[in-house]
DNA sequence: ATTATAATTGAACGTCGATCAATTGATCGT
DNA sequence: ACGATCAATTGATCGACGTTCAATTATAAT
């Protein structure tokens, strides 16, 4: 077709990226196909391998376009929570999964595949952690230290858990509800574990 | 080639997982192949498919015998553990997926191809759950009740979000070391607030 | 206008899961 | 012993996938 002067490289770089990330929020990771993004934006396979170098790629471009979005996400929940900022947290957390199970999926499901994240995607994902410890640090008073560090991220991997037993379906083929207050009730323990001065982030006593 | 009789449909079905679960741990769940594990077991494509149905029923079933194994895993760990067997239940947990990286991501990244798993096949990967009920139960003391089956599916989900963490490589990629101790830290936080008498599983006070 | 450069195409290749007519081997009645 | 019946097994065939790359086309430079 020769489109060539329609799209600048970085325009065409967003316009695949824009229709694979509806692609993959409409079919999942396991009907997400190349060839389907490229029909979707009037160019040719070719193209697509041209500027994401393989599917690979643009799967990992499109899970980074996630975590910024979900990074969105909780921050826009945090601008309007009152005194319990990390109940608001942890509720964006699932909410965000709740509504894009799709694409939220495709971020844990495509590590088997996954070669390198690129350095600039890399800052982009670390987004949602930073808030995370943000927050953490807020909520305990005190500086987001290395071991607030650790704990934040310990914390995101305790909803994470829970948030992915949701997701897949597991929780509540066991028989259980209201996932998302339990693993509000974990993230509690610990905080208030850590207030209590037992230290929290360090390496099990005894 | 016509081995019908080398094999009864429940040997052909088991030599079929062997060769499967090799493969799935030798190349991952984007490595494999039903033609490949056809090839390995000297059998074609069309036999695969009429004791499985369909590779998504192959990888179900390899799926449920990893869980199998990991049951095994944790209740050979428990059985040379002195006192603290809530420490060893997180040791073999990490243990297991340290040593079995292929098979236990597999679990976690077919989640969006899976159809319903069937109802035996469900029965089994419960036991790994069960496992943890028990210990729990013991651990403080109690009555397997509902309460505590909540709890102990939520420090399941609890640990394995570190463990997911630990797997893709995330958490060392955020400059982490020693998740194992961080994820006991956690369950250690929220056995003992549930001691102290806080309920623990019920829903978030406030 | 001509050349050089870059972007875009799309046919070709190998591999995948799935299907199903044809074949083969086992089983059984006679 | 033998032909009929039935189930297991084969493998060619199909459509779709990701990847490659020679050929083509549009832009930029001279």
């Amino acid at each position: 077709m020769g489109r060539r002067s329609d799209h600048s490289r970085a325009e065409l770089r967003d316009l695949i990226l824009e229709a694979g990330e509806t692609l993959m929020a409409e079919a999942g990771l396991s009907g997400f196909s190349a060839r389907e993004v490229a029909k979707r934006v009037g160019y040719t396979i070719g193209t697509i391998h041209n500027v994401f170098g393989n599917v690979d790629g643009l799967v990992t471009a499109i899970n980074t376009r996630t975590f910024d979005l979900w990074a969105d996400a909780l921050e826009a929940r945090l601008a309007e929570a009152d005194t319990d900022r990390i109940a608001a947290l942890v509720e964006a957390y699932f909410a965000f999964a709740r509504a894009n199970p799709f694409r939220w999926s495709a971020i844990y499901e495509h590590v088997g595949v996954a070669e390198a994240t690129p350095a600039e995607q890399s800052e982009v994902r670390g987004r949602l952690t930073r808030i995370v410890v943000r927050e953490v640090a807020h909520a305990l008073g005190r500086p987001a230290d290395d071991a607030i560090g650790t704990l934040a991220r310990s914390l995101v991997a305790t909803v994470h858990g829970h948030c992915a037993f949701q997701v897949s379906g597991s929780w509540a083929a066991m028989g259980q509800r209201d996932i998302e207050g339990v693993a509000l009730a974990r993230v509690r323990e610990s905080l208030a574990a850590v207030r209590s001065g037992a230290g929290g982030a360090g390496p099990p006593r005894e």
